[in-house]
DNA sequence: AATATTAAATTTGTCTGACAAATCAAGTCT
DNA sequence: AGACTTGATTTGTCAGACAAATTTAATATT
C-alpha cells in the first residue's frame, strides 16, 4: 500500500505528493502569482488519482501556498507563516502546557527587540504610541483597555520592520486573551503585591523611556511590565 | 456551490469540516490517545461525502493532531506547532525576505531568554555547555564548527524549560544554515571589520559571563555575538 | 457594426462507489 | 494449546459523475 516508511509512520502517497509539488513548483521557477495546472494535468503528470492529489493539495492551500479562483485555476502566493501556525494556535487543540510556553514565548520576544525599536523607531511612531497610551486610561492593577493593550504592542512590534513578527503578535494575542481571562485569579494577586512594591511598570512608563532614548532603562522596564507573567509561568513549572 | 464567504475567499465545505471536527473534538472532551470514529462515521455524523472529509482530515494529520494507524482507526496526539510550522519553514516556497524575518525573529527570540537562562540554569548545564564550547574549537572569525555552534545554542535554548522554544530553535535551523551558506560573501566582511575591533564574542566568552552570574554583561555580549547578523539584515532594510 | 444576450466549455468542489492492503479477531485444524 | 486460515474492518487510492461558477465563444438585436 504504501512504500516508504520513517519513524514506524508510513509516508503515504499525498505525503509524497505534497512534496513533489513543492519541488515542482521550486525546479519550475513558479512564483507568487504563477498560475499552475489544472488538477487534471497536476494529476496526469505525477500519475495518481484526483483525489490522492486534492488531498496534497487541499493542503498547500491550508498553508496559504495556493490559492484557488473557480475556472481560472490555482495561483500560488507567499505562503505566510501566519497561515499555516493561525490554525494550529488554537486553544481549543494546545495543551495548557504548550499555551504557557507561548505566553513564555512571545514575553522573550518582545523583550528581545528592544534594540531594533530603539534602532528603528521615529518621531512619527513616537507620536502613535503616545496616543495610543492616551487613550487607554489606566484602570486597577495594571488592566490597561484591551484595545489599547493590543495596539501599543502591536505597535512595538510593527517598529522591528519585520513581517513575521508583527503577523505572530497577531496569531498569539488569542492565546493571551485566552490565558488572561481562565487564570484572571491567578493573576490579581501577582498585580496587588506588585503594586504594593511599586513595581508596576505602565505603557505610559515605557512610552517615557522610549523619548528619552534611555535604551538601557527600557530594557529592565520591559522585563518588568511582564514580570506578572513570568512570576505567573515561573510558579507554575 | 458554497455558501459562506469572508475575504473575497470562499469558504469551502472542506475548511467548514476542519472547523466542525476540532468543535468536535473540543466539545466531546476527546484528548490526546482517545480514537476517534472512523471515517465513514464521520463523513455520516457531518453529512457529507468521505472525500471532503478525507481532505479535513488530511490537514489535521498534517498538522500532527490527527495519527492514523491501520485498521484500528485514527487516535488523536498532541500537535506540536513543529509539525505545521516545519512544512512552511522552507526555502523552497518561503521568500527571501520571510526567511530574513526568521534570522532576525531568531535573534530577538534568543537575546529575550536571557533572563529565564539565568534563572533556571544548574550547575551541571553549565558544565554541559562547558564541554560544547570546548569540542568546538574556533576557527577564523567566529565560524565554529557547526555542531558544537548548533549545539550551543539549542542547549541555551533548553535551559528555558520551554519546550516550544526549544522546538523553534530546531525548526529555523535550516534556514540558519541557508542564509549562513548563501551569504557567506556578505558575512565575512561584517566579521573582519567586527574582528578588528575586538568586538567579536565567542560561545566561550558567554559561558565565562554566565558562570560569573554577570546578567546584565550577559545581555549585552549576547546582543553582540548575534551583531553580525543584526548589521547584514539592518544593511539590507 | 457594436452591444446585449445566450450557449458552450472549462475548472474546481463534492459525492458515490469500488478495490487493494493491512491488520485484528475469531474460528479451525492438528 | 498452539499454529494456521478465514473473514471483517478500516484506511488509502482510483475512477467516474455531476453541480456551480465563470470565462469564452457564438448568436441575436438594435
Amino acid at each position: 500500500m504504501y512504500h516508504l516508511e520513517l519513524d514506524n509512520k508510513p509516508i503515504t502517497l499525498v505525503d509524497q505528493i505534497e512534496d513533489k509539488l513543492l519541488n515542482y513548483f521550486k525546479a519550475n521557477d513558479l512564483s507568487v502569482g504563477s498560475i499552475i495546472p489544472n488538477e487534471i494535468e497536476l494529476a496526469g503528470a505525477l500519475g495518481v488519482g484526483r483525489s490522492a492529489l486534492r488531498e496534497a493539495l487541499s493542503r498547500l492551500k491550508m498553508m496559504g501556498l495556493i490559492e484557488t479562483r473557480t475556472r481560472r485555476g490555482m495561483i500560488l502566493k507567499e505562503p505566510s507563516l501566519l497561515g499555516a501556525m493561525k490554525r494550529v494556535i488554537d486553544p481549543r487543540i494546545l495543551s495548557e502546557n504548550t499555551l504557557f510556553d507561548l505566553l513564555d514565548f512571545r514575553v522573550a520576544l518582545e523583550v528581545g527587540i528592544s534594540s531594533d525599536i530603539f534602532y528603528y523607531i521615529t518621531s512619527e511612531e513616537i507620536d502613535e504610541l503616545d496616543k495610543i497610551v492616551r487613550m487607554g486610561q489606566v484602570f486597577n492593577n495594571n488592566e490597561y483597555p484591551l484595545i489599547s493593550e493590543f495596539m501599543f504592542h502591536s505597535k512595538l512590534y510593527e517598529i522591528t520592520r519585520n513581517k513575521t513578527i508583527a503577523e505572530f503578535q497577531e496569531i498569539i494575542h488569542p492565546v493571551l486573551t485566552f490565558i488572561k481571562d481562565k487564570f484572571k485569579v491567578a493573576f490579581e494577586p501577582i498585580n496587588i503585591e506588585l503594586e504594593r512594591q511599586g513595581k508596576l511598570v505602565s505603557h505610559s512608563d515605557l512610552l517615557e523611556l522610549i523619548k528619552a532614548g534611555d535604551e538601557k532603562g527600557y530594557k529592565q522596564a520591559i522585563e518588568q511590565h511582564f514580570m506578572v507573567y513570568k512570576t505567573f509561568l515561573r510558579n507554575r513549572k
